[in-house]
DNA sequence: AGATTTATTTTGACTAATCAAAATAGACGC
DNA sequence: GCGTCTATTTTGATTAGTCAAAATAAATCT
């Protein structure tokens, strides 16, 4: 069985290289893990030796088929918890990513099934990242950011790609969740600076850093 | 923080204490943490310094104020998690046990304490089993039965929650009143038998779903 | 009381995961 | 092409929790 270490490197691993890239390097999988490198090196070491990632020494590491099998697995896991705990526990949106990090290992795959058709089996959770299926199956689909979308068109807010509660704190009060109708107003690149207006009218500026961070898609 | 290992000890101390006994010697403790008794003694010399227990070398081990407040904790958790699993998750009540085993360390007190809302503040688990208050009261009122209670201890009948003439007959037949005296020789699950042996010394099967009705306390 | 059995503690060793700091390999610039 | 910089790997130590087996203390039985 994995250890909470092995489904933490892994996860990462998997997460890292959703952006497209095929290998991941050892820095970046080391700051995401919050350890020194040295510390990732020595693990990957034996995740490697236990089939469960290839490392090409100075490099990166990329998942194998087995190792993104149970990537797969925690990353559902802690996906279907932050629904469970928003929708079912009505916990702040902003709170339940520490929380799910936890729970993403205790929970067995019973729990995680019952769990999955309490909720009517959702295909994202409350931040709008995709639920990997119970079938290994994660729909990787490529949406714009409000840095990066055509202005002035009807947009959707579909993903809020950040797990820092500040910043989702901030999202909520300004009404960015995952649903939300907008358009982008205006963009001033050399002051980094995007205006969002909300459906409602309200206006609201965002540093180009923080709306990179809100995936959208074309309303209707 | 209190590591999982930490919280288990100190758990089982608790439980091991509530037979009435005043100290839990090594061995049991050890057995029922499946650790060899060196394992256990180095442990509870380690909790000791912490302040969580008192040790008496060669006698054994008692709670004290702070790691009674944290047993309790871990005790609430374990037991509303398994009121969770089995009446919002329909889970099988045989199976409830090793999953909150693992949940009991993995959720928060903001999460217990929305689980604890969501069921209607139980006061006792699916197992008849008194859930400890988010204060720290254990409810004396709630009594173990004979499907829940610590095998090999002196027990004594204190009612007998069934209304059906058939059963109180088969109860009346088989001395199994209130104030009768008697202990559990064998609880076997899988088979769903209970064995208990009287204070007469006959002894006696029962299922595991008649056992359940019969409340007890710990004699003496 | 003296011998034996049983429970507990000690000692030494091991595993998983980590850090600090030194060594090394590649890439990059001029 | 050679030195510099940066990312990665190595090496040596540390911590938490564990086991196996020897040592010791306490209880029990003639």
């Amino acid at each position: 069985m994995a250890t909470i270490a092995v489904e933490n490197y892994l996860k990462h691993v998997l997460l890292l290289s959703e952006g497209g890239a095929d290998l991941v390097p050892m820095g970046a999988l080391a700051s995401a893990l919050a350890v020194v490198p040295g510390t990732a090196t020595t693990m990957v070491k034996a995740l490697a030796d236990e089939g469960l990632l290839e490392h090409l020494p100075r490099q990166g590491v990329r998942l194998t088929a087995e190792g993104r099998r149970v990537a797969l697995n925690v990353l559902r896991k802690h996906r279907l918890v932050e629904t469970f705990l928003v929708h079912v526990l009505k916990m702040d949106w902003s709170r339940v990513h520490e929380e799910a990090e936890q729970l993403e290992h205790a929970i067995s795959d019973e729990v995680l099934d019952r769990l999955d058709a309490l909720l009517g089996h959702p295909q994202s959770d409350p931040h709008g990242d995709p639920i990997p299926s119970a079938h290994g199956k994660l729909s990787s689909q490529v949406y714009a950011t409000l840095a990066t979308c055509v202005a002035d068109r009807p947009l959707r807010i579909v993903r809020v790609t950040e797990q820092s509660a500040e910043f989702l704190q901030f999202a909520e009060q300004n009404g960015l969740l995952p649903g939300a109708a907008l358009r982008v107003s205006d963009r001033n690149l050399p002051a980094g600076l995007v205006t969002v207006r909300r459906a409602t009218g309200r206006s609201l500026a965002l540093s180009l850093v923080a709306a990179g961070k809100i995936l959208v898609e074309p309303e209707r």
